[in-house]
DNA sequence: AGCACGCCGACT
DNA sequence: GTCGGCGTGCTC
């Protein structure tokens, strides 16, 4: 037998698959989706095992054996192993990239080379003192690197390299996993339970907690943790051990996962009574989970519409079927809430992926699914990747979320990956949201999708009635103030009547960077071009591109002025103001600065909950998911900040936001108030999300997208390069646009023949908003392309022109498909 | 990505 | 004459 191996090399002349002998030893063990160890070179990697073969193309005397196989169970499946290839060609990454990216972080490959003594031990060689004590030294250590053991013995760098020649040392590569499986002592009692009877006769009478023990197992035959034994029988871990030396029981390490939610009591709900509107929404996808096809449904229900209730629903006739569920959520409104609901349902049928998990937390969930333990994931954008076989439903909950792409290589989009894996296995998609993405809505037009609206919000609860205040007149009318007069008097309504408020403030760009008063002098990075970023708990600035760091300024460097200070996300004078006006408040700040510590966040959120504050104050992170009832108002200190931003998507985004925080307010019995600030009142983003009214927005914002030559209507493809230099950096550039004119020219001509109706562009070389990042300048190249382009083949035939300058001068090309960000 | 192989300059 | 610099090419 033999594998196509995808090999760890993410090189653009290693990405193709390579092909291994399958030793007979191995065969029972090697399928597709294993994780291997082959030789590779003069080295031994990791790879992952594509396809299986009867015969290979190969010249047989080339080809070698695999060596391990890395995984009793293999991590990945046939499935996501096509789901890869499509993420390869779609993202323009490595395969092994896509395949990386599927599995948990714990299972990444670390390659640890270690040095271990070699040769005849029995008749040792010639050895003089030193070699002698060498040699011990490194028989003594568990595993040791050639640079540890450098710095045990500085001066004999020539000795070890002659040792090495000798062959009395060698070196070895390990593959190593970074996992641990977390392991706990337990109790066995023996097969035949007349032993016990036995045991009993024989224990003497003084043993009075071996005594019990052997009772408690002839009532409770089922193995024991040796934890739980003395912490509910009182039975110390010597009186067990004991009986384990006489032999009677066995003590054994079994492998445990480790549960987040062990301590937790999740009471189990059924399910609720449905309205009329979710009725009729889960009958159609209950349908399409019955005709096992594939689907793929837009789901736009307002905020407090039950969407969660419709899910919850869905997934149910999912794993009736005998299918499994995927719900992604976006990580910020990844909340205990969130989890509880799923929790409670489907109870130890879920697993939950979570980035604040630790390695061996999400290790251990993730296994539950691979081992078939559970049938439910809920998880942030790497969840889609859950390694289920039988796939039913798929859901992406606030599917217009940005968090769902990912920015680093591979640079997908979960939502994009759960469509293209949901079209392979024939799932069902459930994408859903509040304010849907354009892409999303633009395919519900042309048929790819279909759109289900939920309208209303359960129970009749009305939409909070939104004032939309012009600030231009505020400040008109003398109010200088951050706080409209409308608004200070809905803070203080509030007050009185000891009901709740959400505050956002919506911040601009990145936060607290550090500026002069005086002369306006930011402080910067030297290698990169941005501002630094002041860090309040160690007193200095950091760059978080490239990792610098200094200690806070005291005085502005370039005029010597001491007005320097840092200017944080703004919340904090919101905060100070709150105080000074309305004395007594009781305010919850959350930004960065108040949440980066572990379970901050979630801290905060329960001392809201708990009626402890009047005010959340906070940036896009109270805008999301969270829901509160006593909270009936909520205020937008400045709506037009995103608007702002040079981003085609900023109405898009200035939209969502408005609507997604107006949906906090007035979710339960009390009805609910919105005040927006803004110095354009009059956009229609602003206008339209004041009045719930999400299809007159997307209606206008289509139209101005066609007529601009953006997404949806127009595909983006961002390439941004960089290099010391900036000379090298814009020939490149411009090879590169020429190049992928050119490719498009040759290729339409055929395509046009054909009736082929595509259009492409290409922007740039300009440099990029950042303009230097670790000392490397950067300029990029936006294509747009719309209709039928043979893209791939376009990229691919461009990029293969630079790469001469990619391996000669060491030139980085990045390509970022469907970019986000445009910034 | 690593690593071997190979062809040129600075030394024991 | 050898050691070692890194440019080039390959890995089933």
């Amino acid at each position: 037998m033999y594998a196509k191996v995808i090999v760890d090399v993410p090189a653009k002349d290693t990405n193709r698959a390579f092909d291994y002998i399958i030793p007979p030893s191995l065969e029972p063990w090697v399928e597709v989706g294993s994780r291997v160890g082959v030789p590779f070179g003069s080295r031994v990697i990791q790879g992952f095992v594509v396809e299986l073969r009867e015969s290979s193309d190969y010249e047989l005397h080339k080809m070698r054996e695999i060596k391990h196989v890395l995984d009793p169970i293999p991590p990945l499946n046939g499935e996501l192993v096509e789901l890869s290839r499509w993420m390869s060609r779609k993202y323009a990454c490595h395969e092994i990239t896509a395949l990386q990216a599927m599995i948990p972080g714990a299972l990444k490959a670390k390659y640890e080379r270690k040095i271990i003594v070699s040769g005849p031990k029995a008749q040792p060689p010639v050895e003089d003192d030193r070699e002698r004590e060498i040699i011990d030294y490194i028989l003594s250590k568990e595993s040791l690197s050639m640079e540890q053991l450098l710095r045990r013995f500085p001066a004999d760098g020539p000795l070890l390299k002659e040792m090495l020649i000798r062959g009395r040392l060698a070196e070895e590569q390990e593959i190593k996993d970074r996992l641990s499986k977390k392991t706990v002592l337990t109790v066995f009692p023996p097969e035949n339970p007349q032993l016990l009877e036995a045991c009993l006769a024989q224990l003497p009478e003084n043993a009075k907690r071996q005594r019990q023990l052997i009772e408690h197992l002839q009532t409770n035959p089922e193995p024991v943790k040796l934890a739980d034994l003395s912490k509910r029988q009182g039975i110390s871990s010597s009186a067990v051990k004991a009986l384990a030396d006489k032999g009677w029981i066995a003590l054994r390490e079994v492998e445990v996962f480790r549960d987040p939610y062990e301590n937790r009591v999740f009471e189990r709900t059924t399910s609720l009574q449905l309205t009329d509107e979710q009725q009729a929404i889960y009958d159609e996808i209950a349908a399409s989970l019955r005709m096992r096809t594939h689907q793929v449904f837009l789901l736009h229900g307002v905020t407090g519409s039950g969407k969660t209730e419709v899910y919850l629903q869905a997934i149910e006739v999912c794993l009736n079927q005998g299918r499994e569920a995927i719900v992604l959520v976006p990580e910020i409104s990844l909340t205990p809430q969130m989890v509880e609901r799923f929790k409670s349902r489907f109870g130890d049928w879920v697993a939950v992926l979570h980035s604040r998990l630790s390695h061996g937390e999400r290790y251990d969930e993730w296994r539950k699914i691979q081992m078939g333990k559970v049938k439910v994931a809920i998880g942030a954008r790497s969840a889609v990747f859950a390694p289920f076989s039988n796939l039913g439903l798929l859901i992406v909950d606030e599917e217009h979320e940005a968090s769902y792409k990912q920015e680093e290589n591979p640079k997908y989009h979960a939502g994009e990956v759960a469509v293209a894996r949901g079209r392979q296995s024939r799932a069902v998609i459930l994408l859903g949201s509040a304010t849907p993405s354009l892409e999303s809505y633009h395919r519900t037009q042309t048929g790819e999708y279909k759109l289900l609206k939920m309208p209303s919000r359960v129970q009749g609860r009305p939409l909070p009635a939104v004032q939309v205040i012009d600030m231009r007149e505020e400040l008109k009318a003398g109010n200088r103030s951050m706080f409209s007069r409308a608004l200070h008097q809905a803070i203080e309504d509030r007050l009185q009547k000891q009901e709740q408020m959400v505050l956002l403030l919506n911040r601009r760009g990145y936060s607290t960077f550090v500026m002069c008063r005086s002369c306006g002098y930011v402080a910067g990075c030297p290698h990169c071009e941005i501002s630094l970023t002041y860090h309040h708990n160690s007193r200095t600035m950091r760059c978080h591109y490239c990792g610098y760091a200094e200690r806070e300024l005291n005085s502005c460097p370039s005029c010597k002025s001491a007005h320097i200070r840092f200017f944080g996300a703004g919340t904090q004078r919101v905060e100070e103001e709150l105080v000074r006006l309305f004395p007594g408040i009781r305010v919850i700040r959350m930004d960065v600065d108040t949440t980066n510590q572990k379970g901050a966040h979630e801290k905060w959120l329960q001392l809201f909950r708990s009626r402890q504050a009047d005010v959340l104050l906070g940036t896009q992170m109270v805008a999301k998911g969270l829901d509160f009832p006593y909270v009936t108002l909520v205020g937008v200190i400045a709506a037009d900040t995103v608007l702002n931003l040079p981003d085609f998507r900023s109405a898009e985004k200035t939209f969502q936001l408005l609507t997604q925080v107006a949906g906090r307010a007035g979710r339960h019995h009390l009805p609910g108030e919105v005040v927006i600030q803004s110095y354009t009142p009059e956009h229609y983003s602003i206008q339209c999300a004041s009045m719930h009214d999400y299809s007159r927005f997307v209606a206008q914002e289509l139209k101005l997208r066609e007529a601009r030559e953006y997404p949806p209507f127009w595909k983006l493809i961002l390439v941004t390069l960089s290099h010391g230099q900036i000379p090298l950096l814009v020939r490149a550039g411009e090879t590169l646009a020429d190049e992928i004119r050119q490719q498009w020219r040759r290729l339409s001509r055929h395509a046009t023949d054909a009736g082929g109706d595509g259009r492409l562009e290409v922007l740039g070389p300009v440099a990029s908003p950042i303009s230097r990042i670790k000392d490397r300048y950067r300029f990029q190249c936006m294509i747009k392309y719309r209709g039928d382009v043979a893209i791939s083949g376009i990229m691919d035939g461009a990029l293969s022109r630079l790469e001469d300058t990619v391996s000669k001068e060491k030139l980085q090309i990045s390509v970022d498909v469907d970019p986000q960000m445009m910034m």
